[in-house]
DNA sequence: CGTCAATAGTTTAATAACTAAACAAACAGA
DNA sequence: TCTGTTTGTTTAGTTATTAAACTATTGACG
């Protein structure tokens, strides 16, 4: 456990401590020959690392390896004690808050469906109060929250951490990152729901390390998050991927931005049950900003009601032909339909797949894998692991 | 001259001399302080590393810098006689063969205007003469050849130096850079021509040091390139920002590619000179893979004939429409239009951004640049300055 | 049981790359 | 002439990292 050689701890943001953390956040425990092989280091680099970081606190050993040949040594890992993180996500007509600890395992968890007229205020107060709960609850069990996640439908200004717009609540410029920094006193990181899924997407359910892959955030909204050669997309004021009102249909349905025919009006939530309507089919629950009617149709896909499956398989169409346009602009190896209607996706597959084969560029190989979110918690853990990157890339990360 | 630290000079990539060759590269002569000052290092490390890169020939130091306080110091540049680089350019229609040395000074180029009907055997060979002369030429200045760039029309295998398909001339599946690289016995870097445009014009033509920009290059075919934080977006297999063949218009024309209403059908060169020809203007030399009707269109526009300038504003108005799609996506800080109807849009800027504004999402601020490109030769210097990057990142760069 | 190969972690000495701080040189302007 | 500014060099460190040797522990094989 002692180290061979003394380094400056002070600061270990020098050391590839970071590089080190993010790792082991992102696959679970391993061993230092492991991590040093994996990151192109020595042995005996990891082990000073491992040495500093477990002074710190910040890692911890835990049992054997067994079942292998060699020496079995002992594993690294992240030290769930050392600390709670916080995610926040605030959808249209939905809003979850979030506790864990350092390796992620959720502690404490609450999930809200948002009357339909609550108006931007209210919401903003219940979601304080939520944090507030959430914050009281890491303090009993000792933990303390060390930085706070918030994912937003809407256009972010990553950097400013304010939502310069979101839809429905007609919030505007509301400046979340500053406000709930002083309100709490924890360190803030706001994000794009789709944006923070792509992030969980490629970092936590990444089979064969993918490192061009597109997300879509299918709900009331419809958002992508574009992950290109590893980096997130943002863009310039960290308003990309916003592709639900893009032109789609030359005389489609006015849509609620004041536009017509964009896209979203033709496989959001909303054009799933004005379709579903026409069809004569209506939901419980079926008010908008409830969450419930999504398992509702979804049992009914899955007793295999015809008008729902005809017009899940319309929506997969025109989910593919949209799709088909932003794989010729992205490349990317994968797509991930996730977001509250993810779980209906199960059954659009052949659909968008049939849609995305239509209007592919000929001769442009369509090697691409289409991928169902099975876990609605995408935001949530992408957002978790942006706080845990803006933590340790931090100063306050001392020895 | 002489160093303080004797570095080990093997292996040049260990040191920040790739940062400071970039640099140079990028800006032009600087004294050594500048380039600690504008690398965040000390003067006494670009000492180190200067003294490196002048005892290679990498660099070399000019003259005083006059009209200033202070010492005068010796001003520090990439060594222009330490060899030459190549660029090709294939577009549709056309073709440029660059030969420049080390800091980018033209020494030789040949441009030609492609047959009509010329076939992709014949056209590969005629840019092979090309390259051989053009070699001949560095030979006799005794500036060796230390690379090749290629700025190819069409989907590029980046990774693997080949096109996968090209438009027009049908090509498919040609491997130029394994060809080229056993025949001419230089290192091959393959890019596609807006990818390589944008990166021009990012490294070039970059007033504010934007980092998240979009170039479309405009011609028979329509392509965009992407800077996103400073990085070029390639995608998966390397054929992102193909964005002239996505879905535009549902009532369009039938395009090249086999769908209808292709974005490229209704603002690239067929399209301007299907217009003008149902405005009932006939330009001279206007076979489509010719290049002269460019500047007979420009002269008409220039005096200011109506027929040809509302057929710009039409297409300038289709133009911003898409954009406005791809600003949804990208949230780029500018975009440059250019290719080679590049000097035409001009005429059609007010057209392009009032299409821009009238599609753009509601709420979301157009807080963009919008620039015309006014060099055409983009695309060879930011296949050049790939090249010059791949030289100075490979293990061939030994002091 | 002993040997071998594989894997893990530590120690030692060495080193490349960088920095801080001081120094010396050359100039412009008052 | 003096002062302030900019420049490049020198000196004496510091730091993160590596190579190589070393110790340990296990499973497999005969």
């Amino acid at each position: 456990m002692k180290s061979g050689r003394i380094y400056d701890r002070e600061d270990l943001r020098k050391l590839n401590a970071t590089t080190v953390l993010h790792l082991l956040h992102q696959k679970g425990p391993m061993s230092r020959a492991r991590i040093a092989a994996a990151l192109g280091l020595t042995r005996a680099t990891v082990s000073n690392i491992a040495a500093a970081l477990l002074t710190s606190g910040f890692l911890r050993e835990t049992d054997y390896q067994e079942g292998r040949m060699g020496r079995p040594g002992l594993l690294l890992e992240i030290h769930p004690e050392s600390g709670s993180l916080l995610a926040v996500e605030i959808d249209i007509g939905r809003m979850s808050v979030v506790l864990t600890n350092m390796k992620r395992i959720f502690l404490w968890r609450r999930d809200l469906a948002l009357e339909d007229g609550m108006d931007a205020g209210s919401t903003l107060l219940l979601a304080e109060e939520l944090i507030d709960e959430a914050l009281a609850f890491s303090q009993t069990t000792g933990l303390p929250c060390h930085g706070m996640g918030v994912a937003l439908a809407g256009l972010v200004n990553h950097a400013e951490g304010e939502l310069a717009y979101g839809p429905i609540l007609g919030w505007e410029r509301i400046p979340f990152k500053t406000r709930w920094e002083e309100r709490f006193d924890i360190p803030v990181l706001v994000e794009n729901e789709a944006h923070a899924g792509a992030r969980g997407a490629f970092l936590f359910d990444n089979e064969g390390s993918v490192q061009h892959l597109l997300y879509l955030s299918l709900g009331v909204g419809l958002g992508a998050g574009i992950i290109s050669d590893g980096a997130l997309l943002r863009g310039h004021l960290g308003f990309a991927g916003q592709v639900g009102h893009s032109p789609f249909l030359d005389n489609g349905v006015r849509c609620g931005c004041g536009q017509i025919g964009c896209w979203v009006t033709e496989v959001g939530a909303e054009a799933f049950l004005r379709k579903l309507s026409t069809a004569g089919v209506e939901l419980r629950n079926q008010k908008a900003p409830k969450v419930d009617w999504v398992s509702e149709a979804e049992r009914l896909a899955a007793e295999g009601n015809p008008e729902v499956l005809h017009v899940l398989e319309e929506i997969g169409r025109q989910l593919g032909r949209g799709l088909a346009r932003l794989t010729q602009t992205f490349n990317p190896a994968r797509i991930i339909l996730g977001g509250h209607m993810g779980p209906l996706m199960a059954h659009v597959r052949t659909a968008v797949l049939a849609g995305l084969e239509e209007n592919a560029l000929p001769r442009m190989p369509v090697s691409l894998e289409l991928k169902i979110s099975t876990s609605k918690d995408e935001p949530v853990r992408g957002c978790l692991a942006g706080v845990f990157t803006m933590l340790i890339t931090n100063p306050r990360l001392k020895g």
